[in-house]
DNA sequence: CAGCATCCCCCTTGATACTG
DNA sequence: CAGTATCAAGGGGGATGCTG
């Protein structure tokens, strides 16, 4: 459990900082617009999100899971069958993602040059 | 510069994933926090941004100017002055960053009382 | 199918010391 | 003041193998 990154709660002095960590990982952000369409199985989400392992898929979604943002269904098949959905409180993330995913259309063309700009000066 | 995380540029199937490297760290986020009221001299961001190591602001500011998002002024004088501040590029992010700000403000209780409750099941 | 367990490496971060 | 350099430690994450 020690490698699920699930610290107990130490007390930061920043607010923002703490909650940021609900999205602050490249995996969640990438699992949450999955899920924003609707629920998906564990096996959907593993080849929609590329390059996703399963074990940082299954830390992610536990990670969401545990921030109640997202819902584990479990129906009792053979083999088993697994759902994971967006709760009210992660619906209600869905807006500043989607502010985010236009920001990042708009001007990563931007950053990329910015980027390949300080890489020539810097050489 | 190896440990400065500024690989490469190798190529990666999703575009976002990158595209979201410029604000997935939590330094980051916070930098940019404190940029957003204006210049800001490397001390003051020291002094304003609680827990963070010099290495870890210099780091922090070398990326966000790699990105385009900051600019940094030297001024010549003893002791050495220097000032960050947001770029017009930086700037259109605070949109979106002030949304995520907001939503941390709304729902960071629901989040912490889903920890806990999901804390307590998994005991 | 949907995972958990292990091993292991490397990268990030922290700590410390030094400088123009 | 505003960094850079170096070293050491820790943990995140990949690869692999196994299960209900």
């Amino acid at each position: 459990m020690s490698e699920f990154g699930m610290s107990a709660e130490v007390e930061s002095p920043c607010h923002y900082r703490r909650a940021l960590e609900v999205v602050s990982s490249k995996w969640t952000v990438l699992v949450f617009y999955e899920l924003e369409f609707g629920k998906r199985r564990y096996s959907d989400l593993k080849r929609r999100v590329e390059g996703v392992t399963q074990k940082m898929l299954t830390q992610t979604l536990r990670q969401l899971e545990r921030d109640g943002l997202v819902v584990r269904h479990v129906y009792p098949t053979v083999p088993p069958t697994v759902e994971y959905e967006l709760t009210p409180l992660g619906l209600t993330l869905i807006e500043p993602m989607r502010v985010l995913h236009q920001w990042t259309d708009a001007h990563y063309d931007s950053v990329r040059q910015a980027r390949m700009a300080f890489d020539q000066e810097n050489a």
